[in-house]
DNA sequence: CAATATACTGTATATAATTACAGTAATAAT
DNA sequence: ATTATTACTGTAATTATATACAGTATATTG
């Protein structure tokens, strides 16, 4: 998908904004008064342009008939089971999405991923509770993140990242600290736990 | 706010549905193109007294110039530190509102408490977590309950209940039981904690 | 260097859509 | 018993809106 310009761009905003506002797109009138067109023909081939790029559809014949293309994924995945070989964010991984609230939970949630066992207990994670990860943010030493070793996906504390070594423990005074050299097994960081969600208590 | 007939349910739906489908609200047209009327008068009609009743908003002029009044609230409060006093509820308790995602956390929710303190750390509900709270589901022995005792707001998990003896019990070993008389002391069980959110890990 | 995209003005028109007015008929409320 | 509400048909006018066509000017791309 093509970027947009800044003035389509700020088209496309003024369009999210109505929407908010009204519940209903603007017409090309609305459009052309709010930023000060003189023809309402420029908000018309502005629409255009942004449809050719694949943000918006344009129903011909119907009065405000635009309809946002939601690029903008706002459904976070909630990943169950982890099949064994494929990557986490694989379809067949995904029980379920669920609404992203911006105002809830910090915005860089990749997906949500429900916990086994009962490893975590310490930090207040428990076996069924969703946690939330990012993929982006930074995996610093004291951060929870999601490991992948080999073939098995795994939550715990990082400790220790060098070359040849990596040390994550789990928060739990049942289970010995987990030593990887990560020349030898096949290590992945997958992201950080940055949010919590328990459904039912 | 006075019912709607069921005719005028039937529109309401179909105006939410269209909403849904394209994004925008039905036309008279529409409308009474789907409903088989001959006239886009009669969903005029229908529409004036469906506003008349409060259930939607007419902009005059404006094509497909209705406006949902989302009367079923979709917003969660997010209570904070809770004022002595009045109910908990009250509008200066109010942290934020978060939406209502139906596909994730259970529908009973009333409302998310910050919780303070550390004495339900053993069964994973730290300081500063949010608690969601239904004030309807039933207050049983061993449900985690958000309970006031005279004027102070406490989670804990109700241990016993009778006529002259209450037992609210801090999960965190550090903590003594709290054995409260209600025909001494104002004890209100306000509800029972049905999930959890961390927001910051 | 020509072609294409961007960013508009300006005019015009067909059609989409609201909405007023005039009715009919059945049912519910006072 | 009469008045209001519900639930429509039917027609028509006015306004709202999309959209085509003809331009101008600048910037970007192949």
């Amino acid at each position: 998908m093509k970027n947009l310009t800044k003035r389509q761009q700020e088209i496309l905003n003024l369009i999210k904004n109505h929407m908010l506002d009204f519940g209903f797109p603007p017409t090309r009138a609305d459009i052309a008064k709010t930023l000060g067109f003189k023809s309402p023909n420029a908000a018309e081939q502005h629409l255009r342009a942004i449809e050719k790029k694949g943000f918006i559809k344009i129903l011909s014949g119907a009065s405000r008939g635009i309809i946002l293309n939601n690029s903008d994924n706002d459904e976070i995945p909630v990943i169950g089971l982890v099949a064994a070989g494929g990557p986490i964010l694989a379809q067949e991984n995904i029980e379920k999405t669920i609404p992203r609230s911006n105002n809830l939970l910090s915005n860089d949630i990749d997906y949500f991923l429900r916990v086994k066992g009962d490893s975590m207990v310490e930090v207040g994670i428990y076996e069924e509770d969703l946690i939330g990860v990012s993929k982006t943010r930074g995996h610093k030493i004291g951060n929870i993140v999601v490991a992948r070793i080999n073939d098995e996906v795994t939550v715990k504390t990082l400790m220790v990242m060098s070359e040849e070594k990596v040390i994550l423990r789990p928060e739990n005074q049942n289970y010995e600290d987990i030593e990887v050299n990560p020349q030898i097994d096949e290590l992945v960081i997958e992201g950080s736990c940055v949010a919590l969600l328990r459904e039912s208590i």
